[in-house]
Formats: structure tokens, C-alpha cells, sequence
RNA sequence: UGCCCGAUGGUGUAACGGUAGCACAGCAGACUCUGAAUCUGUUUGUCAUGGUUCAAAUCCAUGUCGGGCAACCA
């Protein structure tokens, strides 16, 4: 079984985005369509990135064309190498068998970085200077922001604005060799500070910043904004469609002006703007992923519980069910909040498909099987997966003394319960059906036994095995099973919108991770890390990396992915 | 009080002047050795008011509501 398969989501998707490369494709306005995936290495990827990535990767995919993962690094207090490695890791993860032939730079799968072009860029910015469209500015951020304006008041001019193209330069080369402090001069283009766009107003291009990068060491100390390197890393790249989310709209002119202004021969790329993706019961921005980080309330940044790349890979959820979901949201300029069940949706889809079905019980109870022999064993049939016949077999120990949910056993029942109860039958799946009989209580009244006799001619193939009991329930042999550690992972908060108002971490759901010792069939001592598996009627599951595999000491720990639809559990409530 | 962008069932989306469709969720049922899966059926919608038109979710105007923009962050 792979985990990857190379099947895109069919049929291809289509939303504004696409419309405009279709067309650009059918007027052959660029001999190649090429899209870039550019995070900032200052945190690790999430779910909304990876909505990111399907585009961008996605539309490389379906129309031909590349796609750049590209570190957009151009602040290094803020970055650290820790994250371009979890960046790269995750991206390659989610396109593998996929996207992976579009990536530029295939032979090591590695990215670009925006800090390659800081020679081009600083370049481009002398050029700049020399047209009089750029000046050194002296003004302290606190002045910087007083003659910013606000955005219903005009600004006011530097009075730096006019100096001479010659103090400029020489002024930006002395900046660039380390003569003056942070914060004390800026590179500055000169547009306009009337415009109504606040990133019209004489932007800041350059600022000094006598900091190690994680890239270039100790060659800079000044670094180009994110406004000055985005676009033209896009041109330098030859990127045709520079695809990025909503609040950068008020940016796009900014992005054209740069590049209209240097004279460039190649044709520019143009940028486009889709609504980033919130979701329920969940907080993606990086201030809070950071948070819940530092502060421990979460493990890591791989916590199973965050909607990180790294957290949901862990959890089990596999990269097609991603690029399934990334499918089905679809791509707009409207901010809404996409409902969780779209995610789990996707999740389930996914692992009912793939998950070898094994019998595990999480919450014990102990049954006895009182006219089954005290010494045999039985070794019984049982299917991997219903859903793929290649998944093939497995025998499956029984005996006289076996392991239930406790959940599956009540002694008074209510209305409709299909399962366990005095007297009543139940079919124990893939073995007989057997009947209770008596319910062993300690001195407290806790039921800590059920005694029950077993139809011994309802096995498959059996005289009465075709008699129908409503309700089957999982189970484990008492001297086969096998205890492993089971991480049931639920919600990370237990409202919608945690970040709506006030502090997010108010809404922390305390049940989110509950850990369980349960009794599994022996075959799972084989589990593989890779592989998926589904607990039958409880959830999907997989194999920690937390989990020694050494066979000495096998501690198995699995992480829960989510659960099974439970439509009983719903009944229940009402 | 400026500029930019949005608004289609509960949620996310499609319909590009001509039958408002899909997915998720919900509900009801069938089937079932997983109360899963699968299958069938089904409730619910064009922000408002005008205008243009034979015809408006779609075009125009006004309004309402929501989001974004004033880091030497990205």
C-alpha cells in the first residue's frame, strides 16, 4: 500500500485564479506559466499555507508550468534556520507524488531564497537612486511616522526628499558598509505622500539592520523590505503569476511601481490576491501557533492537536486528504470561516480507503466465554480492509477470555442499544455470537466481569451464522493482547472562533488530549509508521514518532486522528 | 472622517444576462458481522432599495453589513 498516490483531485479545479491563467495560456502571453510558494522561515507551515501551496503547485501541475518554493528572508532578526528546514520538509511532504516534478530547483528539493538576489536587489536599488525615484532618508521612525499621515490625512514630504542623486548614493554605499546605526537612515522611493494608498507614500526600501542571517552571515546590514524584494525576486525568477492573499491588495500597486519603474526587459509578473483560509475550533496565525509554542500549552510545533503542516502529519492525516480539502474550499476573495467537518470530511475520505481495519479496546472490560474451552485457541479470519480486497487477511487469536468496551456493555440500557446487556445477544465481530448471562460486580457494585455463553455454530461458515443480531461489537483475547499507549486528540478549543475577542487561550478545550492504555490484537506489534490504521468502530489511528520499534521493548503509542462518524453517540445526547 | 476589497442555504463554493447547482453539515430511510462505509430521499439561499432589460445572483446607482490598509514585519 502507498501512502502517496499520484491520482490529482479530478476534476480539476477551477476558481478566478485559473480563469485568468487559462486565459493567459489560450493568448500565449508567457512561453511557461511559473508560480512561486514564498513563506517567510519565521514559524512553521499551516493548514492555510498548504491551501497556499495547492494553488500554487496546482496550477504549475495543471498547466505545465513550475512552481518556486522560495524563502522570502529578508528579515533576520525574525528568522532562523530551524524553520527554512520545516518549511522545506513540509512542502516536499505535501506535493510528493504529486506537484514534485513542478518544483524549480528539483535535483536537491531545494528552495530559493530571496536572499540570493540581495546583490541584484541592492543593484536594482542604486539604479533606482540614479533616476531620482529613490532617496537616503534620515528620518527617525518616530518622524517616520508623523509625516506618514494617517490614511484620511495626507503626508508630508521628507525634507531629505530633494537631496541630490549624488549624496544619495553616496550616502545608501556607506550604508551598506556599516557607518551608521540601526534605524538612523532609509532608502526611500519617491512617489507620492498625498496618495490615498498609505504604500504609496514614499515607502521605505531599505533599512539598516546589523544582524546575522541565517543565509548570508554577516555580509549585510541592510536589508531590502519585503515590498522592494518580493517583486523582484518574482522577476528575477522569470514568475509570471505572483500569487499571494487578500491584505496584500493594498501592496499591489507598490509591487507594479517598483517594477515598472526599472526598466526591466523581461515581461513582469503580475500579482493576484485570494482570501487566506480561517477555520473552526482552530487559531492559524503565527503570533499564536508561537504562543501556544512558547508558553508549552501544546508540545511543539508538531503537536497533533495544532493545524500545523508538521502537527497534522503527525495526527496521521496524510497529504492527499489535504490536497483533497485544499480541492474542495475552494479559491475566492471572500473572508469566511470553513467548517471543520469540511476537514474531517476530507480526513475520513482518505483513511477509510487506505486504514487496515485492526480490533483494539481502549477502555476495558473483561468477558468470559464460559462454554469455550480454558485452553484453546482459536485462530480466526479476519478482513484488512473492506473497501480494498488487495489489503488482504489476518488470523485473529480467540479464546475463552477476552476484552469488550466497557462502553458496549450496559446494564441498563436505554432505548435502542444494539449492544451488550443481561440476556441480551450481540455478535462479537469476526467470532460468534454469544449471549450474557451474568453481570460480576465488586463489593462497590462496579461491573468488572460478564459471563456470557457463545453460539458455537455462528462463526462464518457456521450452521447459524446467518442469524441476525443487531448489534456487533470489537473485542480483544485476554492472553494475546497487547498494551499500547493510545493519544486520543480532540479539539484544540471548545469554540469556533477562539480568536473572535479576548484571549484566545481562554478557550483551550482541557479534554483535548486524554492518553489511554488499551489491549490491541498482537498483529499490530508488526505496525508500521507509515501506515494507517482504523480501529474497527472506534477511529482512524497511527503510529507515533514518539514510538520505540526496537523488539525488545516495543512501546507502541498511537496517536488518534479523529474518530469514526458516531451517529449512536449523537442519538444519545438527544 | 480617506482608500481598497467583498457579500449566493447553517458552512464553503458554482452559475460569466436565460431552469439557482455542488460539497460539507442536518434530517429521514435502505443496507450492514464496524450504529462506519455505501445507497436513496429531503429541509434551508441570491444583503437591501431603486434602475436598465423580454429576462438580473450576474449590469448600473444608492445604502447596509463585513474584511483590509497608517512596522525601519511579511
Amino acid at each position: 500500500m502507498s501512502l502517496e498516490t499520484n491520482a490529482p483531485p479530478a476534476p480539476a479545479p477551477s476558481d478566478f485564479i485559473r480563469e485568468l491563467v487559462t486565459q493567459h495560456v489560450a493568448e500565449k502571453r508567457y512561453p511557461k506559466i511559473h508560480t512561486r510558494f514564498p513563506p517567510e522561515p519565521n514559524g512553521y507551515l499551516h493548514i492555510g499555507h498548504a491551501k497556499s501551496i495547492c494553488l500554487n503547485f496546482g496550477i504549475a501541475h495543471e498547466f505545465g508550468g513550475v512552481c518556486n518554493l522560495r524563502m522570502d528572508d529578508t528579515n533576520p532578526t525574525k528568522e532562523d534556520i530551524e524553520y527554512v528546514e520545516s518549511i522545506t520538509t513540509d512542502v516536499n511532504w505535501l506535493i510528493a507524488g504529486w506537484a514534485d516534478r513542478c518544483l524549480g530547483l528539483t535535483a536537491a528539493q531545494l528552495p530559493f531564497y530571496a536572499s540570493d538576489y540581495f546583490d541584484q536587489l541592492y543593484d536594482y536599488a542604486v539604479a533606482l537612486i540614479r533616476q531620482g525615484k529613490a532617496f537616503v532618508c534620515d528620518l527617525s521612525p518616530a518622524d517616520m511616522e508623523t509625516y506618514r499621515g494617517a490614511p484620511d490625512r495626507p503626508g508630508k514630504d521628507s525634507p531629505f526628499r530633494n537631496r541630490t542623486v549624488e549624496e544619495s548614493l553616496d550616502l545608501f554605499t556607506r550604508m551598506k558598509n556599516g557607518e551608521f546605526p540601526d534605524g538612523t537612515r532609509t532608502l526611500r522611493a519617491k512617489i507620492d505622500m498625498s496618495s490615498s494608498n498609505i504604500w504609496l507614500r514614499d515607502p521605505i526600501l531599505y533599512r539598516i539592520r546589523h544582524a546575522e542571517h541565517h543565509q548570508t552571515g554577516a555580509k549585510w546590514c541592510l536589508y531590502p523590505m519585503y515590498d522592494f524584494a518580493h517583486c523582484l525576486s518574482d522577476y528575477i525568477e522569470g514568475i509570471t503569476h505572483s500569487i499571494c492573499t487578500l491584505e496584500f491588495e493594498v501592496h499591489r500597486p507598490l509591487y507594479d511601481w517598483i517594477l515598472q519603474n526599472l526598466a526591466l526587459p523581461r515581461p513582469l509578473p503580475h500579482q493576484y490576491e485570494f482570501a487566506r483560509l480561517s477555520l473552526g475550533y482552530t487559531v492559524m496565525s503565527k503570533r499564536k501557533l508561537m504562543q501556544l509554542v512558547e508558553e508549552k500549552l501544546v508540545t511543539g510545533w508538531d503537536d497533533p492537536r495544532l493545524p500545523t503542516i508538521s502537527g497534522l502529519r503527525r495526527r496521521g492525516v496524510t497529504a492527499e486528504a489535504l490536497r483533497n480539502f485544499a480541492y474542495h474550499i475552494g479559491i475566492t476573495k471572500y473572508n469566511g470561516i470553513t467548517d471543520v467537518a469540511v476537514l474531517e470530511h476530507a480526513v475520513r475520505e482518505d483513511l477509510n480507503k487506505r486504514a487496515l481495519r485492526r480490533l483494539a479496546v481502549l477502555k476495558p472490560i473483561k468477558l468470559v466465554i464460559t462454554n469455550f474451552p480454558e485452553d484453546q485457541t482459536e485462530e480466526l479470519d479476519a478482513v484488512n480492509n473492506p473497501e480494498d480486497e488487495q489489503a488482504g487477511k489476518r488470523k485473529l487469536p480467540f479464546s475463552r477470555e477476552l476484552y469488550i468496551e466497557r462502553d458496549d456493555f450496559q446494564e441498563v440500557p436505554p432505548p435502542k442499544f444494539f449492544r451488550l446487556k443481561p440476556g441480551g445477544e450481540v455478535r462479537l465481530k469476526y467470532a460468534y455470537i454469544i449471549k450474557c448471562d451474568e453481570v460480576v460486580k465488586d463489593a462497590n457494585g462496579h461491573v468488572i466481569e460478564l459471563r456470557c455463553t457463545a453460539d458455537l455454530d455462528s462463526k462464518t461458515g457456521g450452521a447459524t451464522a446467518g442469524r441476525k443480531v443487531k448489534g456487533t461489537i470489537h473485542w480483544v483475547s485476554v492472553a494475546h493482547a497487547v498494551d499500547v499507549e493510545v493519544r486520543l486528540y480532540d479539539r484544540l478549543f471548545t469554540v469556533a472562533e477562539p480568536d473572535a475577542e479576548g484571549d484566545f487561550k481562554a478557550h483551550l478545550n482541557p479534554h483535548s488530549l486524554e492518553i489511554v492504555t488499551a489491549k490491541c490484537e498482537p498483529s499490530l506489534n508488526d505496525a508500521k509508521p507509515e501506515a494507517r490504521y482504523q480501529f474497527e468502530r472506534i477511529g482512524y489511528f497511527t503510529l507515533d514518532k514518539d514510538a520505540r520499534l526496537s523488539t525488545n521493548n516495543p512501546q507502541l503509542i498511537f496517536n488518534r486522528t479523529i474518530t469514526l462518524k458516531d451517529t449512536w453517540a449523537k442519538v444519545v445526547q438527544k
